[in-house]
DNA sequence: GCAAAACATGGAAACTGTTCCATGTTTTGC
DNA sequence: GCAAAACATGGAACAGTTTCCATGTTTTGC
């Protein structure tokens, strides 16, 4: 492979002439310019990116740390993260975690060794310790003591399915859904939020008595036969929030079979957005977030830590889906 | 950032020691290699991966070029690509192109200027000349001269969904689908021989007149238009093979809303393994592909690569899954 | 016409590791 | 006891860029 020195030589120039040809930098005669863009396509020289990132000390190379990047959300989010990394020059490497702390921590250290020049952490591991909080790191869905993060307005969410279902005239209320995920079941992610606001709506309408069952979800996936002992054991419930779209189309199809209706009998919501992937002849009334914008946001955050310049938290907005179960 | 230096001058060794007491290679006295160890703990020294990336002149990152990490089969393949390739001490890039070559070029350009080791490409665009056939390329579901590649039994699966419809008693055959996506219409890729099975082996069994629908599917969504007009086209259709299980979701549901029930009046087979994400009250029969097996064929492919071994072609055998649409 | 500003260029240091090679010390084997 | 093998260590070259700095040339403005 040739390299800037073998440009130089046969250019006749300085390699440092060489390079401000190749960065468009400084001062370079026409004529010389002209000179030595000609070797370059001659010789087929090509720049070393790690030898650049060598003296640059950054290589923009973006990790995204996430329990596990087959889930739709988060699927669609890292979709427009690298849509949106990419638009700036950045790459995204992608890992999966698969909630696994052992994993986290080796692509957190990537951040210590150089490998990447920041990180977007997606975790609902105790991994507060291990975070080099002296570089750029974005926190999704999770707060971090010193660590800048977006999420969505969650408390919202909970808030909108909770008018959603009282307008709807529901008298009796579910939450389900996991508060504490990963390792350490003290772990508190601000999904719990939804729970939190779902309630403190409900109590400030008078509704006190509501049925919160936090069910560990493990791979995002609410087992059957809990969801048909849930439902047998709380017949009058007539209004449910659930934690996610997943988690909804499971209790959806467990209602159906018990005889219920949705949403005649029972009126559900989810969380996600609706774009569930569960079979179902309907579509899941949801509160939606939006990938793209929680992606925009998460990526101006990057870039400015990258850039050294202010960051602040967001919170990003999100919306009733009207599906067909509601 | 503390570098070698700083940790062979606080021991009190060379740098040749200190570093063959992170590499454990060479020779090192156990007292000189408990010295060094105690200084890297005391000034938290961490390799640079960069440097290191430098010398050795390569940096174990791999790109996986697709065309959009969201779709369910991508996205699973994505994930167990990454999984497999972290087992080995390697990264993955995830590089969606949406079928833009343009930005495939910029990533394909990443083999070149050293920024990653390896490419996985996933494309249906005419890029052929823009790979660098001298570096670790492998190719998924499409043929380059000169490039190995991984593919499922595209074929057998065409055969295979045909010899169950004939089994099941249909007598009209269908097949829908897009042969050539991509830029350029000239480009075939091996999923064709989903087709090229699929009549080939009713021809086998004397049957010639076969709808063949080579409908332009872009974004892997059928028109629920087109689908419409075709159905009311082709009345008498009764088997129905569709080259994904997207497009399969899209035909059932048209075929149902026309009053037509499945499986009873129409059987349908879509490709892909079942794990649809539309909307429908049954799970779709498919022709399925193993996520898990393509991403252990490519990864090994891309180690070997990488290690100047020998690499073969490899087509993975495909699975019927039998649902509720034959 | 001349000083100052702008333009143009190249050498060398710096970035941080790995590894070859030279040198020196122990251990081994008989 | 001595040669050979094994062990141990450090200096320096090298990987391929960017950029600071020094030097020199041309243009500008009045």
């Amino acid at each position: 492979m040739p390299n800037i020195k073998d440009v130089a030589k046969k250019a006749g120039v300085g390699i440092a002439t060489v390079s401000r040809v190749i960065n468009d930098s400084g001062y370079v005669k026409k004529e010389t310019r002209e000179k030595v863009e000609k070797v370059i396509m001659e010789i087929e020289y090509v720049p070393n990116e790690i030898a650049r990132s060598m003296t640059l000390q950054k290589n923009k190379i973006v990790a995204f740390i996430l329990p596990n990047s087959t889930h739709l959300f988060f699927g669609e989010l890292s979709y427009f993260v690298e849509q949106e990394l990419f638009e700036h020059g950045y790459k995204l490497m992608i890992c999966n975690s698969s909630e696994q702390i052992a994993k986290e921590i080796i692509y957190l250290e990537m951040l210590k060794n150089n490998r990447v020049d920041a990180v977007i952490l997606l975790t609902n591991n105790d991994v507060e310790s291990l975070i080099d909080k002296n570089r750029p790191v974005v926190s999704f869905d999770r707060r971090f003591e010193g660590v800048p993060y977006v999420a969505s307005d969650n408390y919202k969410g909970g808030v909108m399915a909770a008018e959603k279902l009282l307008e709807l005239g529901c008298k009796k209320f579910m939450f389900i859904g996991d508060d504490a995920q990963g390792d350490a079941s003290s772990v508190i992610t601000e999904v719990t939020n939804r729970r939190v606001g779902f309630n403190d709506c409900l109590n400030e309408h008078g509704v006190s008595d509501i049925v919160n069952i936090e069910y560990p979800l493990g791979d995002y996936i609410v087992s059957a036969d809990y969801v048909r002992e849930l439902m047998s054991e709380y017949k009058d419930v007539d209004g449910i929030f659930a934690i996610s779209d997943a988690a909804a189309a499971a209790v959806i199809e467990e209602i159906e079979l018990s005889g219920k209706r949705v949403p005649e009998d029972v009126k559900v919501i989810g969380f996600d957005g609706g774009r569930s992937f569960l079979n179902l002849g309907k579509k899941i009334s949801s509160i939606g977030q939006s990938p793209e914008l929680i992606a925009k946001a998460i990526c101006s955050t990057i870039l400015n830590l990258c850039n050294n310049k202010p960051v602040y938290d967001q919170i990003i907005p999100v919306y009733f889906f009207g599906g067909d179960t509601t």
